[in-house]
Order: C-alpha cells, then sequence, then structure tokens
DNA sequence: GACATTATTGGCAAGATCGCCAATAATAGT
DNA sequence: ACTATTATTGGCGATCTTGCCAATAATGTC
C-alpha cells in the first residue's frame, strides 16, 4: 500500500468517524431539511450545547459542514447533501443480504 | 425524538463507526474484489493478525461482513457492496460543494 | 456602557478504542 | 499422537472520545 493510499483511507476514516455517532446523525437530518443554529440543534438533541457545538466544530473540520454567523447566530448547514441517502443504502443492503443465502 | 428514532440512530452509528478506520476501510475495499481470510488482509494491512481479527470481529458484529471457515482458514465477505461506494460519493460531494459557492 | 443572548474554548473525569503480547482453540498433515 | 498453521480471545497500557461545567468571546439591546 502506497502512502497516498494510506492518506486517502485516513481522510475517508476521517469524513466517517465524524459522522458515526447518534447526535451527529441527528444533526445531519436536520441539516439536510434547512440550515440551522445550534440551539436548535441543540433542543433537538437533548445535550448540552457546549457538547453540540463541539460536534459540530469536528463535522466542520471534515468538510462535513460549513457556518455563516448572523449576529450572536451560527447557522450551520450540510455541505454534502447525499450523506443520509448513504446511510440508507447501506442499511437496504445488509438487510437484503446475508451469509447464509450466498 | 422517539425511542424508535434514537434507536435507528444508533444502530447506524455503530454501522458507520465499524466503518471509520483506515484498517476497515482498506478491509472493505479487498473484500468488495474478493472474500479473504484473515491472514492475506493482515499482510495488506501490516498489523498484528490479532489485530485485524479484532477489527473484523467488530465488522461482523453489526453486520457488515460475514465468515465461513474452511479448515483452519476464516474466509471473510462483504455482506453490503455499495460500501466504498457510497463513501465516494461522500468525498466527490464535498469536493464540489463549499460555504463561499453558495 | 451595562446587560442579555448565543456560541466557543479549556479543562477534566469517565468510558471507549487500538494495538500488541500471551494464551487458547481448531484443524491439517505426518 | 505430535507438530504446524490459522485464527480467536483475554488482558493491558496508551491514546482518543464524550459530555458536562466554568470561563471567555462576540454581538445585539437598552
Amino acid at each position: 500500500m502506497t502512502e497516498v493510499d494510506a492518506q486517502r483511507l485516513a481522510r475517508r476514516a476521517a469524513i466517517l468517524k465524524s459522522m458515526a455517532h447518534p447526535s451527529r446523525l441527528l444533526i445531519i437530518e436536520m441539516l439536510e431539511q434547512a440550515p440551522r443554529c445550534v440551539g436548535e440543534l441543540t433542543e433537538a438533541i437533548g445535550a448540552d450545547i457546549t457538547t453540540v457545538s463541539k460536534h459540530l466544530a469536528v463535522m466542520k473540520r471534515v468538510g462535513l459542514v460549513c457556518d455563516e454567523k448572523h449576529g450572536t447566530y451560527s447557522e450551520y448547514r450540510l455541505l454534502c447533501s447525499c450523506v443520509t441517502h448513504l446511510i440508507d443504502c447501506v442499511e437496504a443492503g445488509m438487510d437484503a443480504q446475508s451469509c447464509d443465502a450466498p
């Protein structure tokens, strides 16, 4: 495996890692419908706002979301709209197949 | 958010988490081409075989792969073939968009 | 300017993850 | 039966993650 391959895999792993949490998946689903500020997301998740802010910071760092300031509000939105659909696909594929029926 | 929603998100998060590691992504890419035994995967990854075996155990637990015994060998194969394609899509979507060009 | 609102950052404790070694299990070959 | 090969499990330390509190920053309102 080349160095380039290793970097590619590491980058993809980072993207997946930034999505691999229930709160973050909820954030993704909400942002798919509309941009939201941190407070709205926090209310839906039911955690501390500092926790949600840190989740968003991670997702921003890997390029999954971006933010735009409006006064004291930070409006976040998705940078890739196909994300949830992808996960639907993974689940559907796994439900359909199994080792018992090769 | 209902209890059902929380469970759905938790399940999806578990699936993503089981993929969110460079070695596991390499495993997925290799299994997309053909079923492999643990030793082959271990050689490609360059880690200890016990480490790879544990990666595979996690991926099996969430239903991403399954295994079949052939003598002393364990042959692993993907249960969902669309996985890498999905990640391609995430990356492509993120490269194409940005907050600067809404 | 004083205060309220919104969000971010630093810090910390609890828990999870990762990777290696040692030990064990299971099978094949002699 | 003995040994070799392949894989899994237990255990441990090092590291990373998660979520809350406290403190800080940034902006709007009076």
